[in-house]
Parts: C-alpha cells; structure tokens; sequence
RNA sequence: GCGGGCGUGGCGGAACGGUAGACGCAGCGGACUUAAAAUCCGCUUUCUGCAAGGAAGUGAGGGUUCGAUUCCCUCCGCCCGCACCA
C-alpha cells in the first residue's frame, strides 16, 4: 500500500508541543512508586550544543524514557554549569556583558536541546550563576567553615599568567593552565581550601562500594587520592664541627627498611629550613630561586636534572654512631607530600642514585636477592628495585641482615617507636582543595576582611552576596578588586569599615551538588530533606571520562560534607556511573594544510577537493570533533535535514556506547531509511489483511517476543547498540512476514506494536507518529513496556552444530528437550560423522544440551 | 617509568568456554521505472572447486580443554590515565 513519507520536520514539533502541554515529563515525589534518577553532566553553556552532547542526552533519555515505560518514577532534569572563565573572555574579547553572553547562550542551546525531543523536567532547570542557586552555595561554605572543613592558608599555588587565575593541581595539565594553555607559573597567595583531605581513607575505602562505576575510574580515583603506608621519623641534626643542634629533621619515607644505605638527606627548596637558612646563604637563595622558576614547567615533566645544595647542615644515623648524611635543598623533593624531607638510599631509588652519582654520595646497596654474595652484589647506573614477587633479603644492614623486607620495615618501625623519634605514618597523594579564584563570574565567597574581627562570615540575613553588574573588564585581573564600591562594607561584627572577599569560588563547587539540588529546585534550604531522601542517590550518571577524577571525586566529597553539616543523608552521590564514549569524524585539509569543513569537501572521481575552489584535499586522520580542525557537523542542521529521531538513532548504533563514534553521512542516512521503513512497515501492518496459517503466525510471534526479550535485557545493560540490532531483526522478520502474507492480522499488528514501543526510547516522534497511525488508544509516552512471553521466547526445535574433535561437521535440528542419550545416538549414526571419523573408534561423546554435541574419536 | 584497556571481514561491530562474523554501512547482481530517486529481493571472510564440498581464519607464538575470539603465559602494535608522591 502506498503510504506518505514520514515528514520528521512537522511531526517532531508537534509532538514536543503535546509532551510540554501534557506535562510528560514533570517529576513528583511519590513514595507508592519506585523512584529512578537519570541524570547526564549538565552542560557548560559555550554557546550551542555539540554532537557530544546530542550523544551523552540522548543515552539518558534513552534511559529515562525506558524507565518510564517500565514503570518507574523518573526524574530527569536539566541545569546549566554557567559560571566560568569563558564569559569572561568574551567580555574581554567583545564586550558582551558575562550574564548576557551566559543567558543568550542558555536560551540558545535551550532551545537545542528541546528540539531533541529530549523527557527533561525543565521546570526543575537551574542555572549555576542565579543568585537562587549560588546562595545555597554559599550558606553551605559557612556551614562547612563551621564543621572545620575549610581552612585558609597561604599556600604555593599555580599561577596561570593569561587567564591572571588560581589553578587547582587538578588544572594544571603538563605544566600548563588547563583551559588558557599557558605555562604556569607559582606563587604564594592567602587561599580559601575545602579540606578534602579529611576525606582521604573514606573517599578511598568507599570505592570499593561502588560496584556499578566503571573499573577504569574507580582506579584512577584510588590511584589520585593515593594511599601509601610508611614511617615518619627525625633525625638529630648537627653543623659541620659535629655539634648537635637543638632542631631535628623530620622525613617521611616507605622504605624504612633501607635507612643502613641512606647516604644523604635531602629538604624541599621550600621547606621551612630551607628558607630560614637562605637568609644567611645566597647560593641557597639562588638555588631557591632556581627551582621556583623551573616550578611545574616543562623542563621537569622531561626530567630535569636532579639538583641540589648542600646546606652545611649533617644527620646523624640513627643506628649507626658516627656514621652523618649531609643534607642538601634538592629540586626533587616537594613540599606538599609528606614532610618534604627524605633520606636518600641511592642504591633502591633512581632519584637517589642519579643524585649520588652526581654528587658523589656512597651507593650502598642493602637489599639484594637471596643467595646473593653481599660483598660482590653492587650498583651500576640502575638502582635495585623490588619487583612483586621477588625473593629478597637486606644485606649490609646491622640487626637487620637476613630478613625480608616486610620484616625490616616492622623491626625499623619498633625500634624508633622505642626511641620516641619516629611512628609508623599513613600518607596521601592527595591534596587539600584550593577554591579560591580572582575572577568575576563565578559564586562570590561570602567572608568579610575586617581588620579588627578578622575574617568574618557574612551573617545568613545578608545572604546572596550578589555579584554587582557594572563591572569593567579593560585591566587584567579580577573586575571585583576594581570595582568602586562593592567591596567596601562594614564589619558585621563590629560594624567599622571592612572588605569583601574578591574571590570567587572554584566553578567545580557549583557542579559539586547540584544532582542534590535538582531534586528540589525551588526549596529555600540548599536541599530539601524529604525530596533529596526520596530522589538520591542518582540511579544513572552519564558523562565524558575526563571527569573521571575531579568532577566525581569533588562530588563525592561534597556530598559527605553536605551530610555531615546535616544538608544531605547519604555518603554516594552516584550510585550508577557511565562514561561515554567522544564524538569523531574525519578531518579535511588543503595541500596548504589549512583545516577544511567536511561539508565544504566533496568526492570527485575517487578523491575528495574543496566543494567550492575545486582545490584537492588531503584526507586526515579521524579525530575528536574540534572546531580548530573544523571536523564538526552542527546538530541543529543534521535535525533539519534528518531530523531528531534520525541523529538519536544514529548515536547509539553501531558502536558500544563507552568507545568513540565516528560520525559518517553514510551512516546518518542509513538511520534515516530506517525511520522510514519503521513508518512504512507499521503503515502496513496498520491495514493488514494477510492469511493466517499457523506455521507462520507463529514464526512471527516468536520472533517479536525473543527481540522484545533481547531489547529489554540490552537497554537495561545500556547496550544500545545491541538493542538497536535486535530491533533491525525484529523489522526485517515483520517485513518478510508482509511479503509473505501469511501470518494473520494480529501476529502482524503485534510485532508491529512491539516495534514502536522498543524504538520509542530511541525515536520517540517517530513512535508517537506510528501509534496514531495503528489507531492505538492513548499515546506510546503513557504506555507500559510490554512483556515477553517466556513459552514464545523459548523455540522447541533446536539446531545444534556436530562437532567431530573439536571440528564442526553438520547440524540438527532436534526437539529442544530430546534426551542426550537419543541425541548421541542420532549423531552417531550421521554420515557426515562417520566420515569425519575416518574408521577410528569413538571414544568419547560430549553433548551440551541445545548447544553442541562433540564426538571425540 | 608505573598503572589500566584494546587488537575479529573493505568499515562500525556481534558472539553464557560450545555452529566466528548477528545487525548496520559500503560494494556487487537483480526486480520495479521511459529514466532516475525511493523501495524491494539476492550475494558479499579468504583460498580452492563447475558443483556438492574441502582447507585456512579472531595481532604473533605457546599452554589449559573434548572444544578457546573468550581462560593462562610470553611477545608485538595501538589507545588512555598518572608522572620526581620518597
């Protein structure tokens, strides 16, 4: 039957109208019902949407929408991540005001996102940089000032000169700012810090609770945080005459168990000692000078060459009488792990030998395998080091020669227990975090500097601090510190004239709790309790791997101390973790190797040239879409050209959603017949009117419940892709069925309805379209999952595959639950088998009910 | 350097230790059409053979097993994370 095209450019508003006007989407609390938060990285509003995020919505929606159907109370929401550096940049580049520049491209990739048909709760959207959501933020700071978890410190911080900001370590990637790209440098600045750290063994231990998060990240997390057993211990110091000195050195080392091969001791260039002793010692003070202009800088990601200075200063041996380790300022020790100090045993550290080597320190080795001869085991260029596994024992180590070196540790660990001089220590990796920031567009820190109270709290009656509107963005650095009048207020303690705090917060805080705050948006505490104990912890949490380790661990942290300053009641925020796979596409460049549109670049005679000049292309690698190599594809054209069913369908086929997906025009075409055979075969089967012999009803009925048993069991996986094939299967057996007119109306009318309700998650227009047009009652958006029928899920005929040692030699098929004994019989009787026997015996008979019977022989 | 992951047709990719290559893309052939588009049908790992069939085959090599893409070991290649953390 002749049936119109499905015209996705009138239906898919349409639709969208009627999900808003019926209010689809809006989530309630309702504790009859189980509850299912889905919830994708919400988006920096840059300006429009990119296929990243067309990929990463549509996978949740997938799963909202597959929720839904199965019965579950959804919230879906969508907020924005609006403070941020570039707003900023735009009001320095052209002049735009941040908040107009920020709101304009809200309002933009808003509507984007509508036009994707995406079951959002937009009543719950949020938007970072609203004062309604900020001043939560800031009330929690001061409630977490009260709770002791923020502190204020001067502290080395890394110093981007382009972006004239703070850098957390986190943003500092290969000795570079994060998003500016410039070399950072380090400064001493007064900081405001959120004492992770006070989280460190929980926010480690925890992980392993986290059994739904990829392996991957939950790695990478264990391995930032950092854990490491040792033993902090002092040493007695003395001058170069031998004379004791009232002051002792504190190190920090794992390997206690070789302090009889320490050789020298070496301090932080900005340890206390350190500074204290440049004073009185320029070439110390140049050598400091030195290290701080190296900083986090290139040269040392490349290894710069271990250096140090020689501070006059000896150690005496803790176990040895006599025996003194100069100490030196060395370039690779630092300050912010452990003491900053260490004592250096050459012969087990290749730090600590490339020193010693260069500086002429004894390299004594004292663990060496078993059975080695101590006088002839000795130390090249390399330093010995253990490897699991390995059958060591110390050596030219006193009391301790003989023992493994879990036992040295131990007998180590006792002794300066005894001593008084030493404790067995637990160190981690990671750091406190640093979140102040001397920008304008972020949430201002709501503290007041007075110079008799001190650093006050801005009392909860005056809270939002607001960020003024006149600002100026014609000088470098913070807009704040330069405005006439915002900063200067009076103490709220004493009532005299005092300052504001300029900084603004870290943007990661704002993204650090607002899963919380979407379960209750417009509540005038940060969270309200019911909601949040109804909605939390996220059931499904979406977003790009490279939040892997700040993002997510800030968020863990956040909800921690939200909970203990009695905001939250759970420890996970996100029960569920899924990180998905980048969007790729070829690259184009002229001969010149200037970067071409793909869209500007068409084939000709086998080889691509410029649409317009005609010039020839090189064809690039297949990259991550960048609007530098300009291999981007706009999805606000592909939904006018295809429309939205169309991209949703595309990003989930093919490609396991975790890998990276190439976006081809060959392939969003194929999506798009897709969705016109979807139209035309439920047109058809709308009117059917075929005959109804048995056989083939129910071949076909068989067919929609394993695909509907296949697709529930993929998309409760999150395998898309998969599902996505068993719908094609599903569509090729309906079209065959057609063709072949012989299935009966309501077999046909039922792998028809299967059909749209399984690719409704995925194409929602197209299913509603297709509902109407099977006369179905209702709408697919109200309509239950449908169940499998396990008796049609389960065939009672089997083919099963003859193996002769091992090797395929025929197939039968046979009744599902035929006996083994009669199946054994059956395949030995083939003569297919006793061909492949060759006159050997049969040995043996393996068979494998409905799946394999193998003869060995 | 340390840690983790991945290698399957021309391409994206399937495959509870049990018939390798589902499904899609591309390609080839055919039907419909005045023609094209659209659509529908068929073929499509390689080698060999007229065919029935046979042989090889999941990066390379070895091992465990009746049976290995899947488990174990060694090596090669690619990707990602951390990177002086004592």
């Amino acid at each position: 039957m002749s049936t119109e095209r499905y015209n996705p450019r009138e239906a898919e508003p349409r639709w969208q109208k009627h999900w808003t006007d019926a209010r689809s989407f809006e989530a309630r609390e309702d504790p009859a019902r189980p509850k299912y938060y889905v919830l994708e990285m919400f988006p920096y509003p840059s300006g429009r949407i990119h296929m990243g995020h067309v990929r990463n919505y549509t996978m949740g929606d997938v799963i909202a929408r597959f929720r839904r159907a199965l019965g579950y109370n959804v919230l879906h929401p969508m907020g924005w991540d609006a403070f941020g550096m570039p707003a900023e940049n735009a009001a320095i580049d052209r002049g735009i005001h941040p908040k107009a520049w920020t709101y304009d491209n809200i309002a933009t990739m808003k509507r984007q996102l509508q036009s994707m048909g995406l079951a959002l709760d937009w009543s719950r959207e949020i938007a970072t940089c609203d004062p309604g959501y900020y001043q939560h933020e800031q009330a929690m700071f001061i409630d977490f000032m009260k709770a002791g978890l923020v502190e204020r410190k001067v502290s080395m911080v890394n110093w981007d000169p382009v972006d004239h900001t703070v850098l957390a370590n986190e943003q500092v990637i290969d000795g570079r700012g994060w998003r500016s790209g410039a070399l950072v440098e380090k400064r001493e600045l007064a900081q405001w810090f959120l004492k992770i750290t006070a989280y460190s063994d929980e926010l480690l231990s925890a992980l392993d609770g986290l059994t739904r998060w990829p392996e991957k990240v939950r790695l990478m997390q264990k391995n930032w945080i950092g854990r490491s057993e040792g033993l902090r211990f002092s040493f007695a110091l003395e001058d170069a005459a031998g004379k004791l000195l009232d002051e002792r050195l504190t190190v920090y080392t794992t390997r206690h168990d070789t302090i009889f091969g320490a050789s020298f001791c070496a301090i932080s260039a900005d340890h206390e000692l350190a500074r204290r002793l440049s004073a009185d010692d320029a070439g110390l003070a140049a050598f400091r000078r030195d290290v701080a202009a190296l900083g986090t800088s290139e040269e040392s990601i490349e290894r710069a060459e271990k250096k140090g200075h020689a501070l006059g200063l000896f150690a005496r041996h803790p176990f040895r009488p006599g025996v003194r380790l100069p100490v030196y300022a060395a370039n690779f020790v630092l300050m912010g792990y452990g003491e900053g100090a260490i004592f250096g045993c050459p012969a087990h550290d290749q730090r600590d030998l490339d020193f010693a080597r260069k500086y002429d320190l004894p390299v004594i080795p004292v663990v060496a395998p078993k059975g080695t001869d101590p006088a002839h085991f000795t130390i090249g260029a390399e330093a010995f080091l253990e490897k699991e596994g390995d059958n060591t024992v110390l050596i030219n180590s006193d009391f301790l020669d003989g023992m493994s070196v879990p036992a040295a540790k131990a007998e180590i660990a006792r002794r300066f227990e005894a001593l008084g001089t030493g404790e067995r220590k637990v160190n981690f990796r990671l750091r406190d975090w640093g979140v102040s920031r001397q920008r304008y567009w972020g949430c201002p820190i709501p503290v007041i500097h007075c110079a008799a109270c001190g650093i006050v709290p801005v009392p909860a009656a005056q809270l939002p601090v607001t960020l003024p509107d006149d600002v100026t963005f014609d000088k470098p650095g913070n807009p704040l510190e330069h405005h006439p009048t915002w900063k200067h207020v009076d103490c709220p303690s004493c009532g005299k004239a005092a300052r504001r705090e300029t900084d603004t917060f870290d943007t990661f805080i704002d993204s650090s709790w607002y899963y919380a705050r979407f379960c209750s948006p417009h509540a005038s505490a940060p969270v309200d309790k019911a909601a949040a104990t109804y909605w939390m912890g996220v059931d499904q949490y979406i977003g790009g791997v490279e939040h892997a380790i700040l993002h997510l661990l800030y968020s863990r942290f956040y909800a921690r101390a939200m909970t203990a300053t009695g905001h939250l009641a759970i420890k996970e925020p996100f029960e569920s973790l899924f990180t998905q796979g980048m969007v790729i596409h070829e690259t184009f460049r002229t001969q010149s190797g200037e970067w071409v549109f793909p869209a500007d670049a068409v084939n000709r005679d086998g080889g691509w040239v410029h649409a317009r000049t005609g010039e020839a292309l090189e064809v690039g690698g297949v990259e991550k879409m960048s609007k530098s190599k300009k291999n981007v594809v706009d999805p606000d054209d592909i939904i006018a050209r295809f429309g939205a069913d169309t991209a949703r369908w595309f990003m989930l086929s093919d490609t396991p959603p975790e890998r990276d997906i190439e976006w081809t025009e060959a392939g969003a075409e194929g999506a798009w017949r897709f969705t016109q055979r979807i139209w035309r075969l439920v047109n058809d089967a709308a009117g059917y009117s075929g005959g109804d012999a048995a056989d083939a009803a129910l071949e076909l009925r068989r067919a929609a419940h394993k695909a509907l048993q296949a697709v529930t069991e993929d998309l409760s996986a999150l395998r898309f892709n998969r599902a996505i094939a068993r719908i094609y299967e599903l569509a090729n057996a309906l079209g065959t069925a057609l063709a072949a007119g012989r299935a009966g109306a309501a077999p046909v009318r039922e792998a028809a309805e299967f059909l749209v309700l399984m690719s409704a998650p995925m194409m929602p227009h197209l299913a509603e379209e297709c509902w109407q047009a099977m006369k179905k009652r209702g709408y697919v958006v109200d309509t239950p999952w449908p169940k499998p029928d396990p008796a049609l899920v389960a065939d009672d005929q089997v083919t099963i595959a003859v193996q002769v040692n091992g090797k395929r030699r025929d197939e039968v098929t046979i009744a599902r639950d035929m006996p083994s004994a009669e199946l054994e019989a059956l395949v030995l009787g083939l003569d297919s088998v006793t061909r492949a026997l060759e006159g050997r015996p049969v040995k043996k008979v393996i068979v494998v009910p409905g799946r394999i019977a193998n003869i060995v022989g």
